[in-house]
DNA sequence: CATTTAACTTTTAAAATGCAAGTTAAATTA
DNA sequence: TAATTTAACTTGCATTTTAAAAGTTAAATG
């Protein structure tokens, strides 16, 4: 997606405006999940070429990168950058919407109140935890 | 878009996991934009059967609703419903995304400084605004 | 050595997008 | 009051993107 305004928004949605990127940064994140084929097994069931592109795009974009696995030479090792980890407020603030207005989803709950009585410290817990992943 | 799994994150996605719907949102919210024309105007110059449709898919799916003007019978007045100004704390993390990551876009200054003092403040600020629109 | 696994790529049909032009009702201007 | 303009769309069509299925290649496993 090339530039189209000087918008903060517009610019955030160049990088994740469709209806995958964020789905994968979210399996990256918060499901410790590294490989292509893990992340096509998600739920959502994105088509193998899509998720290819996506990884692509978002590689270039600088949101995550890819590394050789040293184990096992089939393997890439798909990790967010800062820029991707970054995006973790605005994926915890569309947990938030979707508490509120589509509690049918799968909400964490004890997420929901931790964002209210404790919201930075949360932000700075999750982060770490991401970085410590395997 | 049919919901594609139980996922809080892809449940917002499937109401605004697209390059355009966001960017009305934000038109209604910040820029006080409420007609059809208005938003047509934009920076990013979204095609005019585009704006149709995702109008009608966000009155469809409750984040907007569309009333008569009574003062010129020829327009119609866009609206946020509470669902849909409830994506401010999504747009507003955007926005601060791009003030780490993409400081060359048109970042509002002392909202940024806000966030970080006073985000409960600004956000409650923000709404009543938002709802005081004309 | 044969099979499986991982990470893709290719092909092709279907759907969405983008652009230009056209339509309709209401308001404004001459 | 007739002609023009404005607002909110809709339509048609070419281009792009997506989705689904099948195929490829290198590395690991039995």
């Amino acid at each position: 997606m090339t530039k189209r305004s000087d918008c903060p928004i517009s610019n955030v949605l160049d990088h994740v405006g469709d209806k995958w990127s964020l789905l994968i940064i979210r399996d990256l994140m918060f499901f410790g999940k590294h490989s292509y084929s893990e992340l096509q097994n998600s739920d959502e069931k994105m088509a193998t070429n899509i998720l290819s592109s996506r990884l692509e795009k978002l590689e270039k974009e600088g949101l995550i990168h890819k590394q050789k696995d040293e184990q096992d030479k089939r393997k890439k090792v798909y990790r967010l950058t800062e820029a991707g980890v970054d995006m973790l407020p605005i994926m915890l603030e569309m947990i938030m919407w979707s508490a509120k207005h589509a509690p049918e989803t799968n909400i964490p709950n004890q997420l929901v109140s931790r964002v209210h009585t404790d919201r930075a410290g949360l932000i700075q817990e999750l982060t770490e935890q991401i970085h410590q992943q395997p």
